[in-house]
DNA sequence: CGGAATGTGTTCGTTTATCGAACACTGTGT
DNA sequence: ACACAGTGTTCGATAAACGAACACATTCCG
């Protein structure tokens, strides 16, 4: 068995060699379709590929085929379910355990609760589970991605990151930010990520895993946040417990 | 602009012509990697796949560069949380307006209640809602599949679906209780996608998409399941009014 | 009515991207 | 120290993908 020599937990997709060029375009198909969030048809696939209109033809025709890509009635292309039955590998233990939590927490506090993992230089939504009377529309489906820099899960997730591993575009005011999240085991935010809403993240670290957190999202009232940070560290501890990491 | 002839919601996907071998190679790998719910060597993979292992190492390569592969901390093969993002924008409308709703009906019924939609001859769990106090460990987390015509989401989704094109494997009491359930507005089943619950859907129809349905499941207990239905159908009405459809 | 415009799907010769064998390297276990 | 299991790289042959051109359907105009 190889050991990876397990590179620092961002690395911007620095894969080496050349990639396949069919398969790249394929999965570019994909993200043109998730970024355009409309139906696309395929002269405006192509283009937005640059490549010929039979290629994106063909391209599309084997998506279909795998049920990655459905037409809508008009015959315009739109991401399919099945993509959706696929993402559910995603983390799939980690998710399982999360769930019940963020559930829990999300009733407890009355805000909106969240699991974010690390991807690259991006926060991923995993999970999110709004409380039963929910306060605000939740602004953090699953799938929601911005980049580490911002928000309080953002800051959460830094503080398993060492500092070199940063990316770039990180500001002046962040590291200290982050060190004082990593000083009291919480990080804040206000106003990054969602317009007039505070947010709580706490970290949520596991073992050969990417760095993750637990966040919650509250309308700016008296709350106190070190008290959320407590309810929401309890679910991350449970959930690094079950996970045996 | 061109309206395709719209064939039947059950179409296993035909795609015609021959498929692209690479882009097929490397969404098998996807595939693969969803089924086999661990981590996979390379080698794994190209076994599964039955290519070269050099083959599967190109694949993985491209994979990675895009994010829908990760190494775990043994260097080993997951699904990477870039799919999840991908995944998000299948039906984000009907997600989006979905959400709310279940979470509505999950708290109202102290049931998990998900939204499921027809993707060729499998039902797909989008999403689901559990109540504060979850009564059963959740069975249908989003991505979940299994066929139509077994469970209340599938019969209730069948309700929708003319019956020269259900699939073939479909039992023969299978039509009167679809015929059932599309007369009396739900349907319902017990034991049969999870063991010792019953389960309660009603169909979710939205001009233009692919026949849905939102369900409940509860133990099986004195609860009437026409107030259950009655809930959901609240609910369905809500999400169908909400997309114009 | 008719023609231009937009869009889908198919065919086919060319060539380029993919294939797959062989090799180099590294960490692990015996 | 050795074999082993795994990853990553190189390179010539070939098959798979490319892309131009065509056939067809539908909608939108004058």
């Amino acid at each position: 068995m190889t050991t990876s020599p397990s590179p620092s937990p961002i690395d911007a997709s620095a894969a080496s060699g050349p990639a396949s060029q069919t398969l790249s375009r394929g999965i570019r198909v994909l993200e043109q379709l998730a970024d355009a969030r409309r139906a696309l048809t395929i002269d405006e696939i192509a283009a937005r590929l640059s490549v010929h209109r039979s290629v994106a033809y063909r391209l599309i025709r084997t998506l279909e085929a795998h049920g990655l890509v459905e037409r809508d009635a008009a015959g315009r292309l739109v991401l399919g379910a099945r993509l959706a039955a696929l993402a559910a590998g995603v983390a799939r233990d980690l998710h399982a355990e999360a769930l019940p939590e963020l559930t829990a927490a999300a009733n407890d506090l009355g805000m909106t609760c969240f699991l974010v993992v690390l991807d690259h230089e991006e926060c991923v939504t995993l999970a999110s589970v709004e409380p039963r009377h929910a306060v605000a529309a939740v602004a953090q489906r699953p799938g929601t991605r911005h980049p580490v820099t911002v928000g309080a899960p953002g800051k959460a997730i830094l503080t398993q990151v060492p500092a070199g591993a940063w990316p770039p575009d990180a500001g002046t005011g962040l590291a200290g930010e982050v060190h004082e999240a990593a000083v009291r085991g919480w990080a804040e935010s206000q106003n990054e990520v969602i317009p007039s809403l505070h947010a709580v993240a706490v970290p949520l670290v596991l073992r050969g895993r990417a760095p993750a957190a637990l966040a919650a999202v509250y309308l700016p009232t008296g709350t106190e946040a070190a008290s959320v940070a407590e309810r929401l560290a309890r679910s991350a501890t449970a959930i690094r417990d079950a996970l045996g990491g």
